[in-house]
DNA sequence: GTGGTCTAGACCACC
DNA sequence: GTGGTCTAGACCACG
């Protein structure tokens, strides 16, 4: 399980994590039984604090996407099913879209847009090599 | 001047438009001298309150980015250069790699990505012909 | 609107903040589109912590009992309707049952019992003048 | 000796059977000298794990209010006395109290809590025979 | 070890 | 003024 905070974005600490969470599930990464990470060393490795990831994963339980027992962690709820491609397709849509629009602001070209993904994913990779997109 | 507002993503209204607007000078869309739209109107087609777009002027004022004339209006400033390219591509890899955070929980390999990236670019012409990214 | 406190029941202090607004909706005290109490005043009423007020409000904001706007206030639901007598009698059994159990175990009798309550009723009311129950 | 568990009270389980087996001592049900049910038995029981009954013995042990002979079982120990009529009856107070609060908030008349006290103490007899309250 | 609750106090965005 | 988020640290119940 691999999250990734933008403390400059403005989105909330405890949303990014429960929409990676949601996100991880939603592509079958996380299946459902399956343990999240406890909440201390979840905190640590985020640098973050004990309480924020305690209220991400509440809020996940509260959507019914977690189950989680005191004294013994969080776990994926069964009724859990991995979105069909078309499903997944439009929530990366979403994100792709907010980048174009800062794309157009700041100028660039289609052409130009294009080369810069392939840069960040090439970079994506290097950082995270255990981690890295299928090809 | 298009302003695209996303009232989901947790970052304040105001900020975005403070932002999209420091973007559009930073790339030259808005040149020095240039009027801002006026609160009033802009506040209507944003259909959003007059305090949150003039919270933004103010801001903008604040950063020296642009000059407000009680009764004429909101001009940019004369000191404002657009960005050096190097610049506005440092600030479009974030909203890219946001996406790409995206993709990897998603499942999307990194053709995939860059197909759908096409795609976007391709609706977001349609959507926008007055306004599309320059070839 | 008028909430009591027990720091000794073992019950979370914002759920009993909870369950006391949802009675009062359930009966008909609160109305739909009523205010609650702002959080800090009614932090500092019941000498708690402001984020413990914070955590009942949300709680009930995602039972869909109230409606929050930042800046504004909290507000209930139009969708709520006072529950039906037969309903709040399940619910006041409840609580009625506890005391019973522990009357058990005290060796009370069923006519010791009652005229307890009955002092206690009285005591109440001497207590609580504004919102004594209804004769 | 009857113990009923709450799972929804938020009171923790073990801190209930404590308080439980202390009002049983305080009303003379339980004497001095009399054994209490062993561990494995009563966890099966109340379908609760054995250590969190033997951890509400070990409190009770650490109140002074019983003894532990490892292999012969738990005893009431010899200097309790059942409490007073008048402690027992604050003690009681206090459950009570809370179902008062609750019936304010329901919007109940003390005649309707006193009718459905009665209700109540009648089906309790009813479900516990053996363990009616005394006339 | 696990998660849950509460406090205290800070900063922020919005009306 | 309103609510929202985050931190830091404490204590507790449970396995």
């Amino acid at each position: 399980m691999l999250i990734q905070l933008n403390f400059k974005s403005g989105l909330p600490v405890y949303l990014q994590i429960v929409e990676q969470v949601k996100a991880a599930i939603a592509s079958g990464i996380l299946r459902p039984g399956e343990s999240l990470p406890s909440i201390r060393p979840l905190a640590e490795d985020l640098r973050i604090n004990r309480n924020t990831v305690a209220k991400a994963y509440a809020e996940l339980e509260n959507q019914g996407v977690i189950e989680t027992a005191a004294g013994k962690g969080s776990f994926i709820k069964d009724s859990q099913t991995p979105y069909r491609k078309e499903v997944r397709r439009q929530l990366l849509a979403g994100a792709v879209d907010a980048a174009i629009v800062q794309a157009y602001h700041l100028q660039f070209t289609p052409a130009e847009v294009l080369e810069l993904v392939r840069d960040r994913l090439g970079a994506f990779e290097q950082k995270n090599p255990g981690h890295a997109l299928k090809n």
